[in-house]
RNA sequence: GACCCUAUCGUCUAGCGGUUAGGACACCGCCCUUUCACGGCGGCGGCACGGGUUCGAGUCCCGUUAGGGUCGCCA
């Protein structure tokens, strides 16, 4: 940070088809540590398995970051390799970087670092240990393993001409005068064959900041199949992706003063690496949902509505036939609600279909006899209330409530179950608003139908 | 098998030699309340184990155990 280059960080993510929660998350501390640094965030897409790599799969990875909020300062301007791309150290694609590779081989062998072996170019690795520093880690004495001692020399060209991973990824940090690299520690003893490459190639390689990994709650490594592992799982609905950013931020960094709901914004001005966490986290969907609730709670109205929007999609609720002013007024009445509408999306139905289920245990409670005349009393009432706001709406109930000798709860409750068909909801008073006049009071006759 | 990283409530974490070991999520009570939720108050619950060093160890050192990672013509 005190360096007087500027920091260049990357992402690199190979198409796989999916976004990785913990690739993500990489992306993420990358992206903070630029913002942080007033540096570069760099995307590459390490696309060298032509077999597996699609434009779909790499539309997954920027359509990601984008809705994660991470723009990149240099890279891929379009799904295309061989499309636009910002930047000036491009291509961004290494598929697109075959020249600079076979340039970096010969250069290795010229200098007697690389040799080939049937068919195949493999690189001339030290046999003393390496020492790499890390600036999360601290300096780690790397040695060779028994297996590496039978053989410390390691493919860089694989023998149908495709370079390997370690080879491109050194020398597309090279290339690319990447500073600092933050990856996952899954990458932490593989460092020292990249530490020997950028030797070899005679210059000094970048930082190493090693994070660690996300796991499932068991324990176990996050891989596709596990639950929440695909950033596509948040991108469906339900959940906003600040909360999703704020929660990553917390898995494996901590700002050390108990906070916890925190806009980027702020991250980004104390983010810094000496506070990530050294041990692994496990992913807790709980809290993540908890984050969730508490932005919906509080985001932008705008926001709010982008959102929410993911919610009726999610639950096959069709809003077509009504305006958006109505849909958001509708919505606005689970803002502090979320935790309904994530457990159950159908408890917002009611706002978009005239066809009412009623609850059966709450029939049986509610729509009793008694309740009939009573249920028409504030019927008759609420046919007087103008304008029909929620306000107004209480007052009357409340006052019919009294005529009759009853409490609040003895009108509200069958009111409730009449308009929604439900026991629980937003703020009865307000979803009567938001429902007018003329729905409240055909529900409510409708409702009375069903009263013996 | 070898090499590397890690270890505080169930989970995420604060702690950087002297604390009644703090916070958050979850869970359980109570309050608030037209439902649910929010909010408020309270409760449950933790330094993996064993040796050192020290007047004193969650904090430092060593070992054990456990978890994770890596050793590929995958990335």
């Amino acid at each position: 940070m005190a360096n007087n280059t500027s920091v260049r960080v990357r992402f690199a993510p190979s198409p796989t088809g999916y976004l990785h929660i913990g690739g993500a998350r990489t992306a993420l501390f990358n992206w903070l540590y630029a913002r942080h640094t007033g540096g570069q965030f760099i995307l590459r897409i390490e696309d060298t398995d032509a077999a597996r790599n699609t434009q779909e799969a790499v539309d997954v990875i920027l359509n990601g970051l984008r809705w994660l909020g991470l723009d990149w300062d240099e890279g891929p301007a379009s799904h295309d390799a061989t499309g636009p791309s910002k930047g000036t150290h491009g291509p961004y694609f290494q598929s697109q970087r075959s020249d600079i590779y076979r340039r970096r081989v010969q250069e290795l062998k010229d200098k007697g670092f690389a040799y080939e072996q049937d068919g195949a170019v493999k690189f001339r690795m030290q046999r003393e240990p390496i020492v790499i520093p890390d600036l999360v880690v601290g300096d780690v004495r790397r040695e060779l393993t028994d297996r590496e001692q039978e053989d410390p020399d390691f493919v860089i060209i694989r023998s149908d001409g495709q370079p390997v991973f370690h080879f491109v990824n050194v020398v597309d940090d090279l290339e690319m005068g990447i500073t600092h690299v933050i990856r996952g520690e899954d990458h932490l003893t593989n460092t020292a064959k990249h530490i020997a490459l950028f030797q070899a190639f005679g210059v000094e390689p970048p930082q190493y900041a090693h994070i660690p990994l996300i796991l499932n709650p068991d324990g176990t490594k996050m891989s596709k199949r596990d639950t929440g592992a695909s950033l596509a799982t948040y991108q469906g609905g339900y959940f906003a992706p600040e909360a999703v950013v704020n929660y990553l931020c917390l898995l494996g960094w901590s700002p050390k003063d108990n906070r916890e709901v925190m806009p980027v914004r702020e991250v980004v001005e104390r983010f810094d690496l000496p506070q990530i966490l050294r041990h692994n986290a496990r992913f807790d969907m709980t809290k993540l949902q908890w984050l969730n609730h508490e932005y919906l709670r509080t985001l932008p109205a705008e926001r709010y509505d982008a959102v929410t929007a993911g919610f009726l999609k999610r639950s096959s609720i069709d809003a077509s036939g009504f305006d958006t002013a109505y849909i958001s007024a509708a919505l606005a009445t689970f803002r502090d609600k979320a935790k309904q509408l994530s457990e159950d999306p159908g408890v917002a139905r009611f706002y978009f279909s005239d066809a009412i289920a009623y609850d059966p245990e709450a029939v049986k409670k509610d729509f009793v006899p008694d309740n009939k005349p009573r249920l028409g009393k504030l019927r008759d009432a609420f046919a007087q209330v103008e304008p029909f706001k929620a306000d107004a709406l209480q007052a009357a109930l409340t006052k019919t409530a009294g005529e009759l000798g009853v409490k609040a709860g003895v009108l509200v409750h069958p009111t409730r179950l009449a308009c929604t068909g439900r026991t629980v909801g937003p703020s009865l008073y307000h979803l009567l608003e938001v429902l007018g006049k003329e729905r409240v009071l055909q529900r409510i006759d409708a409702a009375l139908a069903q009263i013996k």
